[in-house]
DNA sequence: TGTATATTTTAGGGGTTCCCTAAATTTAAA
DNA sequence: TTTAAATTTAGGGAACCCCTAAAATATACA
């Protein structure tokens, strides 16, 4: 029983960010870049990495980068898997190209339920990849047959 | 040039709930009503609406109701519009029964861009009913050509 | 190896939004 | 007209997110 803090909306952004940047690309993640990509100042950032922290998403080492932990990694994928999806529907239904799908998702995958998600990736045949040719993580509560 | 404020999230609930009273069913909104229905107290429902009125969306006269403004009512059928033709896009793709989607769409429907919305309108042949045969307000901007 | 520069973090605030209780006030009903 | 119900004020509080200025740390290069 993990008496799982939940992530705020905006907290949910960095997370997403996070983990595009240390696990898709492998770079590391710095305060000021972070700053940067969300248009807020370091000291802001330091702040939110403080808080995921407190909520054991993610380690920090003082003045050096930060790193997701277990729990942080799968709270950034279930993220992703519903951004993902999200795009899927709205590449498919709505012809809209990658970059396009990706600016509507991002609007609305924090509050997108699991089942609803689920219901779409069904609806679309269980994809594995995202418009921009990244993974869509798999939820053992979406059943295939 | 209306300095259009902005409506917060859950001023966008209060807004939906209050249309529905007054201008779908008739009846008089009571502060009462909406706390029990929003499950706040009702000094809660009155600063809201204090909020709501100093953005002029609608009219409040102390221990009488509200009477939403043009900008209220117009506000609202954005709102309710996005909701809707949500809705219509849960029950037509995902088989959802009126009630899971209206749960559904009243998630994201703030969230929704209006070129989202009328996306999706397009896809679905501009619905004129939702699936509990309320009307879809129409936007100007959505062509059915 | 120092020292200058860049990065990051702390300290100290501020604003918005939403919510509450308790005490008035006003309305409506008996 | 008194009383009960509904509503509003008054006065707080908590969560979030953001900022500037100053301090601490890291890094890069003479």
């Amino acid at each position: 029983m993990s008496a799982e803090l939940s992530v705020t909306e905006n907290e949910a952004k960095y997370l997403k960010l996070i983990y595009r940047g240390q696990c898709e690309e492998s770079t590391k993640v710095r305060t000021t870049a972070v700053a940067k990509s969300l248009g807020v100042r370091p000291a802001t950032v330091t702040e939110v990495i403080q808080n995921l922290s407190e909520k054991n998403l993610l380690w920090h080492r003082r003045y050096h980068g930060v790193e997701l932990t277990k729990e942080g990694i799968a709270e950034a994928q279930k993220l992703l898997r519903k951004h993902r999806i999200l795009e899927i529907l709205f590449t498919d239904l709505l012809k809209y190209n990658a970059q396009r799908a990706c600016n509507e998702a991002s609007k609305l995958d924090y509050r997108a339920s699991r089942s609803l998600i689920n219901a779409i990736c069904k609806a679309y045949g269980h994809p594995e990849i995202c418009p921009c040719k990244k993974v869509i993580f798999s939820d053992p509560k979406c059943k295939k047959k």
